[in-house]
DNA sequence: TATTCCGATAGTGAC
DNA sequence: GTCACTATCGGAATGAG
């Protein structure tokens, strides 16, 4: 790894987590009884337009359309460490601009020959599979890391790898705490929108405030997400050419089917998220 | 008539008129040159919600769903003079609560069996039919002097006709000045959503701030609108059991075809509603 | 074809 | 399945006491 590759360097821009004054108040909140006008009464948390708090160079990117991506790949010592993750000669590696989960970076291949194919055609080249692997290896690693960092201090299977650390003396061998790199997954879009070759490594809780619509959570919980692990694909994988999102949505942690109701869903959302984060 | 018929007590609540001051301002601003640039970033008209600006006891009676045109024809005299036009034994004439045109009457028969009935079934009964017609006269006339009175000052052929006023003495005979009755019409629609039967009497720019949906615009310039004039329907007239709006849009004015695109069509009816004061 | 509110759906423009 | 913006389309309720 290379120069800016430490986890605790990834920081979304729409970090999902409070400050710790606004938790505290919340708690406060939520000891009271309820008054059910206030509740039905109360605004719906607004949808802000995602792009106001955002460095000015990544900003740029997004007037290229289709080809947002390039800029990273062709230089990425241009944008700001709470940007770019990571970069070396093979692999630029950035926090997503519109993160759909708590943590969501993306692997940029920089090789031109063959950042512009899609993921089926592209991984037919075993030796650049191999190359992305490695990297998505890493990178996997860093997400989980970023996880801890984030959502730690909520989990039960994390309270005795604190309590170890914060032992005097610190054991040599720490308890393991919570497995953080299973709630990882990695892939590709079998129909991505942007030009530039993109590996998707984030968080399964599908859980951010740019979680907005039907195709944003289909994209990650149906077959048109192709895992890392499926490439190469079969010849005759219907994904080569993907029609159509299965229309109904479904709860990645229970299973409940909320067909079109994305409100209905992002709510739901918000209540697994509480859950999955204690696990 | 009766009791406060006359066409001055006539004040629709989404009054395009601008006061006089406001007028003389936009004139002087008409007269520089304008900056393209601030045109075309000025905000467009906010779409008000059209219920703020209501007189309480008319408010109450959008509570009542498709019977809400029922408590005009039970108590009139409980409603604002600004809202019921006029009233006796078999009518009351209000102003449209959501008026889809710059004058826009409602004629409410008081008959309770025969103000259930859609005007197909209601309109075959020839006396009240004929009773409907009188009164249908009377309205169409109270429009066209309301017509006069908000619009007179822009059109072209009222020239002579305000001069002759202005004229010292007045002469005895003034010339007529615009035909503002032939800019009128009347009839129901042939599947109204509100129970109580009603008699639109409106004027035929189709230009207001509640003109928002196609259905609005459909519902008065394709067949669906049931002129007063073509009852009793034939008996096999296909209105009588009416199927579904034509979807393509066309301007009463220029003939203009707007598809499906109300934006564009509400753009252009302003144009037109320029022009056609100004006849 | 009462309105209003909300949300789902659809097209465009960025280049 | 890039986003943001606008507008169209579609249903449910008719909205505290």
């Amino acid at each position: 790894m290379a120069a800016r590759a430490s986890a605790d360097d990834v920081e979304g821009d729409h970090s999902t987590v409070a400050d710790p004054k606004m938790e505290a108040s919340q708690h406060a909140h939520d000891t009271q009884r309820h008054n059910a006008f206030a509740e039905l009464m109360k605004p719906k948390p607004k949808s802000l337009s995602t792009h106001k708090n955002m460095d000015s160079r990544s900003a740029r990117t997004t007037q290229h359309g289709r080809d947002g991506l390039r800029p990273y790949t062709v230089e990425p010592e241009s944008f700001p460490d709470s940007r770019v993750v990571h970069y070396d000669d093979k692999f630029v590696v950035i926090n997503d601009l519109f993160p759909k989960a708590t943590v969501h970076l993306l692997i940029l291949p920089r090789d031109s020959k063959k950042n512009v194919l899609r993921g089926q055609d592209a991984f037919e080249d075993a030796e650049f599979l191999a190359d992305c692997r490695k990297m998505e290896a890493k990178v996997r690693i860093m997400v989980a890391a970023e996880l801890r960092r984030r959502l730690g201090k909520y989990s039960a299977a994390e309270v005795p790898h604190r309590a170890a650390w914060d032992a005097d003396p610190i054991p040599d061998v720490l308890p393991p705490g919570r497995d953080w790199k299973s709630e990882v997954m990695s892939g590709t879009h079998a129909n991505p929108s942007m030009n530039h070759l993109h590996i998707h490594v984030l968080s399964r809780d599908m859980h951010s405030q740019c979680m907005k619509k039907t195709n944003h959570y289909q994209s990650f919980t149906t077959d048109f997400f192709i895992r890392m692990h499926e490439y190469p694909l079969a010849d005759d994988d219907q994904r080569r050419d993907y029609g159509w999102f299965p229309k109904e949505m479904i709860c990645w942690r229970c299973g409940k089917n909320f067909g079109n109701k994305m409100a209905k869903l992002k709510d739901h959302l918000e209540e697994e998220f509480e859950e999955w984060k204690r696990e």
